[in-house]
DNA sequence: AAAACATATATGTTAAAGCGAATATATTCT
DNA sequence: AGAATATATTCGCTTTAACATATATGTTTT
């Protein structure tokens, strides 16, 4: 009858139970962001980084954007109203956690420093700190409120 | 600093990545029940409940009450304000799904049945339908909208 | 105190998730 | 076209979760 699974809640949840797709909604919470820095800021090999971006595509949580060789990776609110208010919790709940702040504030500051790492020297930056540094600190400082 | 883990965000969606576990919360929506209404409405056997609702206490979801011979599980309301919110929704959720409304029909119905199925002949009706068959209709009628 | 009852836990097995290493695909650069 | 780069997928292995069956615990009844 009413509300039947648009995508089934085993899975939802599912995605939701993991350490390290825990840690990419974090750093996807504002903008979206390319696979380069996840693996950057999350000091984890690209093929798992990969995996776990699929695994949340699957589950209808993020999508995909290809942008040449690059891939970029940005949050889905979900159809199911019920879905998008868990899912928006979910974030608001990782951004009070003191391990995702800091997460949060290496991919700030991987996509500021004046020299990047090789391995991101020329990726796209996320929007948010593409622009100037006022942008950072701002972006910052309301992070760690 | 702020708000850490109450409980870990893992173990918490561990939680409710599970049809069985679903079904449980569902069915404790309202109320608290008994277990052995779990196993006659689930049709599950009962160490697999029991190990559910254990997996459930220990994630901080649910708390049990000893009364007499039988065991009485709750929702607990978490005291971190996002799991909260992420498991207010969570049950909402459910409650639009088809299939849960069936279980939570079922559970009515063994509650108010004339005569009760032997497993739970003698078992401590939870109190949305201990009252009047008035209260199971209504519940019914709100359920089902 | 023994039997009956409701529930919980332990045990061994099976299924699934996650991982690293290797490889494939897609795109750009030369 | 061939090399280089960014990302995705496959494969074999290890760990973890779920299950059924058996057994233990706690409570009530007789």
């Amino acid at each position: 009858m009413s509300g039947d699974f648009l995508f089934d809640m085993e899975t939802f949840f599912m995605a939701l139970a993991d350490k390290t797709r825990l840690r990419l909604l974090n750093l996807l919470r504002e903008d979206e962001i390319c696979v380069c820095f996840f693996t950057e800021v999350l000091g984890e090999s690209q093929p798992k980084i990969s995996r776990h971006l699929a695994y949340l595509r699957n589950a209808g949580i993020v999508e995909a954007r290809r942008d040449g060789k690059w891939m970029h990776y940005r949050i889905v609110v979900p159809e199911n109203p019920f879905a998008a208010e868990v899912l928006e919790y979910t974030l608001r709940w990782l951004a009070s956690q003191t391990a995702m702040q800091r997460d949060y504030q290496n991919l700030a500051a991987a996509c500021c420093a004046p020299t990047a790492p090789v391995t991101i020297m020329r990726a796209p930056k996320p929007d948010t700190f593409v622009e100037t540094n006022m942008n950072y600190t701002q972006e910052l400082e309301t992070y760690l409120l």
